[in-house]
DNA sequence: CCTGGAAACGTAACCGATAACGATTGCAGT
DNA sequence: ACTGCAATCGTTATCGGTTACGTTTCCAGG
């Protein structure tokens, strides 16, 4: 049997304690103006009847909630750290943070879901929200901090420093004498996708590769959407010897069609990835990838946000974090190993 | 800098279009009682003012708010997994969802942050909420599911077969030929924790060993408690030749301190984990646990919670989960190798 | 022409809480 | 005793949207 109470309202509070509703307000939140007494009569009341008061009229009357939104896609690893980035931010600095998710998440989903959650969040309940990739800029009432921006955004946002990531893997593997490397997109819309396809073309040119277009897979930064194109990538009759993925979702993707095509890596395939989420250091073999901290993202994110809010902002509107290479298991020298 | 512009309410709408703030609501729900040509008119100037209804002014005066709330107690991958289930129940279901976390979630956090942040949120803003690792019973407003709920809890609820789970896990060691099995609990609160020690002692006992209490370490599902507990295992003079640990977090933590100790894996010491999480097919070695699918924990909690919130609900008010073993390669026989 | 009734729309109360404002009281200063 | 000020507390408008109810409009039928 489920319990189901009345609720509790300022006003029965005011009506046990023999005093206006007003005064319970004040109560609640610590003003001045109200007796030793009162006070005590008040707190006794809201004591007896479990009162708490309602987030959504409070809000509705102040402009101040005290808590953060935080709007995503999709809830994968990458999510998940920034997460707990976001929460240490916000740990004891009297934010709360409301994650808000659409139900049509899966399935055809309307392009405009981010900009309505972020209206009908920012209209009272939140006083400022952070985008985890969004599809462009948006209106707010509030300030609006965005991770892994759309390309060209001007917003605020927390971003890695992706073109340097990506350069230097493609050097890495450059450096161990692969020569036909493939790449697997993320995303185009998004900035960190271009910026890391630049990358990637940026390293060839430098050492006089030439950028050769079918050997780029058009993926999406989903983990699935990698699979078709790594397939179609290795059952070429000259596949490439290395793989390079926009991300380890989808690296780990071609690490699994690998094994499926009887490829053994790094014997015979060499694979980085991008964002070093937990799983890329627990696969076998290890996962070759470009480290940014997606806790440290949601972590700057955060504070960002949170002197939006206060005001005290004085740092530059774009952070880019940076990146680092991690070498695990994942990439060795092409077979033929010709050293250049 | 910031756009801030100012939000554009329902008498905007309504003043725009030359009506009352009645009728936009009417057209905004598609009530009954307005001409074709007011319809247009209205929804042209929403179209044109960008106007959305705010969540919260709508949650206060409606009782329905199709919102559905989670209230988490961290975000670790148990966690990510129960959302990505909890998602998929709710996708198309007209059923959006608010993930409320406190901003004290680290550093001491006081007992009571779950029932005021449900009360604030059934208050009026969500139509009933998912409650994953609470302390205790919950009174509300509006329906509460709890996945893994505390001992004795007969609030509705999800939960996996955890004693069926553990002892399963427990038997396929003893299988194995071990004799000297060492365990590390979870929270003793919880109802899940309380069921996978059960598990542990009715398969020794029904084997007939004894059960050793100076092998029982007392963690808390918090990965990190598992590490002094089993160092302390471990140094022991006369080792435990198999640790079960409650959970996979926990048990990739033995796993570490085994490493560290220089024990092999599985020659010197079987390990086994109870959850499944990701990471755990991907450890060197892969950890041998019992599978809970905490998708679909979460999966049915969504059901179970949308059924009664539609008041449809017609299915029993706990819901038990098979749960199954999953052997991989941090179990083999013990190292005498008797098998009796 | 009058009436009935439904359709269309506006008015105002209301949800729960906050805050500006006004009213009351107590007390010190003169 | 009178004034002035501060402390205390109630009244009420307000946030944005919903809805019960009342009013107007309009057309069909008598």
């Amino acid at each position: 049997m489920i319990e189901v109470n009345a609720p509790v309202t300022m006003s029965d509070v005011a009506r046990a304690a023999g005093v206006s509703t007003a005064t319970v307000s004040r109560v609640v939140n610590g003003h001045y103006g109200v007796s030793a007494r009162t006070v005590a009569q008040v707190r006794s009341a809201i004591e007896q009847l479990g009162y708490e008061s309602s987030l959504v009229a409070t809000s509705l009357r102040r402009s101040r909630t005290n808590v953060l939104g935080l709007v995503a896609h999709s809830f994968q690893s990458y999510t998940a750290e920034v997460l707990k980035g976001v929460m240490k931010a916000l740990s004891r600095s009297g934010f709360d943070l409301i994650i808000y998710a659409n139900s049509d998440l899966y399935g055809s989903y309307s392009e405009g879901w981010e900009q309505r959650h972020l209206t009908r969040l920012s209209g009272t309940l939140t006083d400022g929200c952070i985008v985890v990739t969004p599809w462009g800029d948006f209106r707010t009432r509030t300030p609006v901090v965005a991770i892994d921006p759309v390309r060209g955004s001007t917003a605020p946002s927390v971003i890695s420093d992706n073109l340097a990531g990506a350069t230097t893997a493609v050097e890495h593997l450059l450096g161990l004498g692969h020569r036909r490397i493939g790449f697997i997109a993320g995303r185009d819309s998004l900035a960190s996708a271009w910026s890391r396809e630049e990358g990637y073309r940026a390293a060839l040119t430098t050492a006089g590769v030439p950028v050769d277009p079918t050997l780029i897979g058009r993926g999406d930064f989903n983990p699935e959407s990698a699979t078709p194109l790594a397939r179609v990538l290795l059952q070429r009759p000259d596949p490439p010897s290395a793989i390079f993925a926009a991300s380890d979702g989808m690296a780990l993707k071609v690490l699994e069609v690998a094994r499926e095509l009887g490829f053994s890596v790094p014997r015979d395939l060499s694979v980085v990835g991008f964002d070093n989420i937990p799983e890329s250091a627990l696969t076998q073999p290890g996962l070759t990838t470009v480290d940014q901290s997606m806790y440290q993202l949601g972590y700057e994110a955060a504070r960002m946000l949170k002197s939006l809010v206060t005001g005290e902002w004085d740092e530059p509107s774009q952070i880019v974090l940076p990146t680092s290479l991690v070498v695990r298991d994942s990439t060795a020298p092409p077979k033929g190993a010709a050293r250049p």
